[in-house]
DNA sequence: GCCAACGTTGGC
DNA sequence: GCCAACGTTGGC
């Protein structure tokens, strides 16, 4: 897969845009879900860009953009009991888990809501628009990455 | 390898 | 809180 971009959801009580800029860098562990996994792993390239979408809160949507600064590595939380995920099949020898690294480049002027994606026929394609998709992270094509930082009234 | 039961996601 | 849709698990 050749895909540049990306859209990473997030739960804002979790970890919102906000933590990401006060980090200025996260680590993206946590991912459990096969699919996600082997983007981590396989196709998720320092330089590409995310597309930060809030979940599971009032306002749903993206709300800023992030670019990756380290390509998929281990998941070592995966290993440590004492994390959120343990996975006990996961080992350093031979990780089950991956994740990457990834820093803020912008809060979008206006968020740009689920409603409105839904709205916009240019971005009827999305993976995030269809029926039963729940992966947390997905590939954006850039037709689609424009549109939504255009909508949003950013230029990165 | 099938598939029912269960757990999770995430919008509403 | 509800529930549709999906992923995972485990008995057979």
């Amino acid at each position: 897969m050749a895909c540049r971009y990306w859209l990473f959801k997030s739960e804002p009580g979790a970890y919102s845009y906000q933590d990401l800029e006060r980090d200025r860098v996260a680590e993206w562990d946590g991912v459990r879900n096969y699919q996600a996994r082997n983007m981590l792993r396989d196709d998720i390239q320092e330089g590409d860009g995310v597309l930060f979408y809030h979940s599971s809160t009032t306002e749903l949507g993206v709300v800023g953009t992030a670019t990756v600064v380290r390509a998929g590595y281990p998941d070592h939380t995966s290993w440590d009991p004492n994390s959120e995920h343990p996975d006990p099949k996961s080992t350093p020898e031979n990780p089950t888990w991956y994740m990457v690294d990834i820093k803020p480049t912008g809060r979008l002027a206006g968020p740009v809501t689920l409603a409105r994606m839904r709205a916009a026929p240019e971005l009827q394609q999305m993976v995030l628009l269809r029926r039963g998709v729940r992966l947390s992270i997905q590939p954006v094509t850039e037709a689609e990455w424009q549109m939504v930082c255009h909508m949003g009234g950013a230029n990165p």
